[in-house]
DNA sequence: GCTCAACGCAACTAACTGTTGCGTTGAGTG
DNA sequence: CACTCAACGCAACAGTTAGTTGCGTTGAGC
């Protein structure tokens, strides 16, 4: 990401054992509340050394996040609205009740920088999957006048708010539903 | 809530000072990490007296938390469904957006106890609004199958989604939106 | 084989949580 | 009024974790 960095090859083994020990510590625990000792046993260095990169446990934290959503997700592309919103619920679905995800997506109280890291992660996503809803269109299946973003924003959001408050298992009956009504909002008015 | 507690007068009044100290403190820093000795300071009691009382900063949050939640918040009743799905909207938006609301929200990684409250209230929260369903039916502005807790969740979740995760502001026009969608799936079927 | 940045290591400081022992106060009782 | 005993205040303490500092060690590249 930062060509600039000159480093020796050390530096970037070294970086990638750090971040890779943070994700696999915030899976083991469910939380971002992460000893920063831990992290350094776990990735074979020393504290000084994560210290010398991160200017404290947030921002170590935070480059171990950012990382790990800069993994692209792919856009589904099955040939139909249906068959993509179905897939991209699925995949929402189980990112959100993931250990990583739901510590990322509840994890922001105690940090102005993930409010940001959040409302980033989101607009880019309904960002790409607004392709969805033009596909759609250029075939005939949606309204031209939808809004994708506030589309997708509204069938997602039952899933996370049932997943993250309500506490009820997120099955595939009420993924469905919100597919449909998503499919409904799309369709063309028939009045 | 427990009756067989002895304690002299004083025993009440430092507990009710204790407990709005602690709310005080979480509205002011926008989070539940408080410090016990802040609160202590605050509530002018001594930090000794606050551990004699609760095992851990966890129970004591949670005794604050949970005092909050007991305030009965009024069921709209309006005489008309729109009217109360309306104001019902309005009261949930204002308590996501409080920095009250925000705090209790948000936190939940760091605590299985919380889950279990976030669970609670908002089960509770749908059962009592589910008079405004049944009224309505009466009424015969709302089919008799519809599922009251369920059209209340649907209507509730966009709402948390865009204050907790999206950040935009929770404008009138959006939770109009949203109560807009909620009248549309209790309207009698036109087919 | 020399150099210098990256790393390891140990010993700190600082902040906060939770504990302990003891002295002090004050509401209820005789 | 005097006595008692639980509730409270207070100070000092132990334990954990974040973050710092100074110095010795290593290893890639010239």
């Amino acid at each position: 990401m930062n060509a600039s960095t000159p480093a020796h090859r050390r530096g970037r083994v070294v970086d990638e054992k750090i971040l890779s020990a943070v994700i696999a510590e915030i899976e083991a625990t469910g939380t971002l509340s992460i000893k920063v000792d831990d992290v350094a046993a776990a990735a074979g260095v020393n504290k000084t050394t994560i210290y010398r990169r991160y200017r404290d446990r947030n921002a170590l934290v935070l480059a171990a996040v950012l990382a790990v959503m800069e993994t692209e997700v792919p856009i589904p592309d099955t040939g139909s609205l249906a068959g993509d919103l179905d897939l991209l619920a699925s995949t929402v679905g189980d990112v959100i009740t993931s250990p990583l995800g739901r510590a990322l997506l509840s994890a922001t109280a105690d940090s102005r920088a993930f409010a940001d890291v959040r409302q980033t992660y989101w607009a880019s996503r309904f960002e790409k999957a607004s392709e969805i809803l033009r596909r759609a269109t250029e075939r005939g299946e949606c309204r031209r006048d939808v809004d994708a973003k506030l589309l997708l924003e509204l069938m997602v959001a039952p899933l996370h708010f049932r997943a993250t408050q309500i506490g009820a298992p997120l099955d595939t009956a009420f993924i469905k539903l919100q597919v449909e009504r998503a499919l409904h909002a799309a369709a063309q008015r028939d009045d």
